[in-house]
DNA sequence: CCAAAAGTGTTAGGCTTACACCCATGC
DNA sequence: GCATGGGTGTAAGCCTAACACTTTTGG
């Protein structure tokens, strides 16, 4: 390829990953964030992010930060935005593009994440980050609300199997408030989208919570027959 | 600022702009095109962009485009999409992040038009576009259909004073589908955004149509009553 | 047998849709 | 007076929201 663009400015890009989690126990929506190895803003919180090579797609670079961190690859992965004021860092001019990932937690290594430097820490509860970390955090946390009330990327933070419960359990941990047990089963049930299973969950009742699957094709049937799924519910 | 940053992989950044514009005579939903004036894909059809300098911010970059090609300045203008594949543009390693724009078409400058290499092309016939403009249009103009449905953004493409039958006009050529008449006024209406004016259009028909002005500060208002912007009718 | 969590239906009201005729005016 | 486009209301049905009791079972 020739190189017709030589004598332009280049600029130093970087993703940066938002990525979130959902512990089951607790029912509260976690980002996984790392202190920073190098200055400036050394040992500082931060977001997981690192540079884009030369030979390399942002996407990809992305996915390799979440890679390098976690070990997990085919993991939800949606550009959120790129940040481009001239002095949003003070290492230097870096454009960075943002990106939320939605990962399993159940399916992290606990040796790895123990002998990392990475930290799970609730959405709620966050420390001081740098540069506009906190901006790019809640924007990606808005558009995980949008995103999650029409498109079934819930499931990519549950487990396999999963009670009803469970499902409306990580919804209101997202939605931030109570929705009616009755209304959410009716809706989510009636798109069709879920198996039940036979088994059931015993460990958070005596009566036990029937578990049930999500079936990706379902839901392309669903969308070819032109609905919409929709879990914006009270 | 100390650049910390030196041994890293540099790349070019640029911005895209899909400039949308209303043609109020013919009821159809523009882009403002132009051909490309260096190597590779010289003369070819480009969204208008640019290289974001070392100095600049990417929204500066975007509205500094415009700018050029328009003269118009305080325009709408809002990110779409960070493009970043290794291989998305042929004369060397560019990522660029699309913005779109949302101009009232009456406010060019003819004369600036006629000499400029901008054209109006109808969205609905566009041209053949270099690397991946069309996928970029293609977004920006899902995104401009979500927006439009949710947020007060018509206007933008409207002049101050409009009737309602050129407002639904702008409607049904985004959402390319016919809206029933008495359902949007009605809906329109019932949010008070607009203020009726005394004077008629008198152009377009005999008995001529009212003119409306969308209120800004009644919007806001509307917002903080926690009511939310929807022109999402049949 | 009792405590704790799972599971289940119905109703009222609001919002969306569908639909057809009268009005005003220039020619 | 007629052709042209502007302007108006109502009713049916669907979807959403609100709401409380029964079931199951381990201890």
């Amino acid at each position: 390829m020739t190189n017709y663009y030589e004598v332009l400015d280049k600029n130093l890009v970087a993703v940066d990953c938002v990525i979130f989690g959902y512990d089951i126990s607790d029912k509260e929506l976690k980002l996984l964030l790392v202190k920073r190895k190098f200055e400036p803003e050394y040992g500082k919180w931060t977001l997981p992010g690192g540079f884009v090579k030369k030979d390399e797609g942002v996407l990809e670079a992305a996915c390799r930060v979440l890679y390098q961190l976690t070990s997990l690859k085919d993991v939800y992965m949606e550009q959120s935005y790129a940040w481009g004021d001239v002095d949003r860092d003070s290492g230097g001019r870096v454009i960075t593009i943002s990106h939320f990932a939605l990962i399993k937690t159940h399916e992290l290594d606990p040796v790895m994440i123990e002998a990392s430097v990475a930290h799970w820490r609730s959405i709620s509860r966050l420390p001081k980050l740098i540069f506009d970390h906190r901006r790019i955090i809640d924007r990606a946390y808005k558009e995980l609300i949008d995103r999650i009330k029409v498109k079934p990327v819930g499931f990519e933070l549950l487990p396999e199997k999963f009670t009803l419960v469970q499902l409306q359990d990580l919804y209101e941990a997202i939605y931030q408030r109570k929705i009616d047990k009755r209304n959410f089963r009716k809706k989510i049930i009636s798109m069709n989208l879920l198996e039940k299973m036979d088994e059931k969950e015993k460990e958070t009742s005596k009566k036990g919570a029937y578990y049930y699957r999500f079936i990706p094709s379902r839901y392309e049937d669903f969308k070819r027959q032109g609905f919409y799924f929709n879990l914006d519910v009270q």
